[in-house]
DNA sequence: AGATAAATGCAACAATGTTGCACTCATTGT
DNA sequence: ACAATGAGTGCAACATTGTTGCATTTATCT
């Protein structure tokens, strides 16, 4: 975990108000430094030894990082939220990727998609989700 | 409940080389009735008071119903599956819309995507999974 | 240093879904 | 109609993910 992100994190905390807590820092660090969109349980494990979290505490902070915009959550079909840090790419919306063998997550540029969907009458539109399915590299 | 879909369920799943036992038939007859997907809770609340099955006899009827693409699952970010009849319509890939206020959930016709994704390298395609999020016309 | 509110840790809880195993019962053949 | 059989079921126990309440700690401000 490299000094750049730890201080990124330090100072994306600082100037959105919150307390500057080990933990927040930690995360925060862990998530500017990952492509991917990680679980709960690889964040923990991303962690350095010497910060040892509760789970709940972890969960408190992504809470407060995806309130603060910055980081976003990730929703997926195994029932695990993964988390990101937001960049240009994150603050518009933007579909997902999830590899079918190893299940890892990446976020995709682009969102190709039509605005103007045929919902039923008296519908509204809100925003979309997608998520692209298929192998990574490393699972073809 | 008609006559009809009971009569309907117990058809299709004879003649998918399953045992034709009460569970299933119910199951399914519900299903067959219901224009959303729906989940687990509503299937069981759905089921005539005659009959009561065990939650894991319903999601091991699911499974089986599924795997007979009599019905298909829907993923949803609350992390609850939901389930649904396979008309023409499901038989195709198609998107789906969920209500952010009442959290119901509709199949939609169509999936007007495009299917040549800019992927990273080496990365295959395999579907889309794609969830409209807005107000039905009761929650608008 | 002391006051204060925010953040944390712990225990308990909730919801959804799965697994193993004994038992039941729908189907088949006689 | 009856018996044999294996598919289907119920129950208990477990796994995972996430949440809530409350007492304790700690970052920050004065
Ligand atoms: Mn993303
Ligand atoms: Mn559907
Ligand atoms: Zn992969
Ligand atoms: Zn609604």
């Amino acid at each position: 975990m490299s000094h750049q992100f730890h201080h990124s994190a330090e100072d994306l905390i600082r100037h959105n108000g919150g307390k500057v807590t080990a933990g927040r820092v930690g995360i925060l660090a862990v998530l500017l430094a990952e492509q991917q969109a990680i679980t709960h349980r690889e964040i923990e494990q991303r962690l350095p030894q010497t910060l040892q979290l509760d789970r709940v505490t972890l969960y408190r902070v992504l809470e407060w990082l995806a309130g603060k915009n910055l980081i976003h959550k990730v929703s997926s079909d195994d029932r695990v939220w993964r988390y990101h840090a937001n960049r240009d790419v994150s603050s518009h919306q933007h579909a997902h990727f999830k590899c079918t063998g190893c299940a890892q997550v990446i976020c995709l540029e682009t969102l190709p998609v039509e605005r103007n969907w045929q919902l039923p009458a008296g519908y509204r539109f809100q925003e979309i989700e997608l998520t692209v399915k298929g192998l990574c590299a490393s699972c073809c």
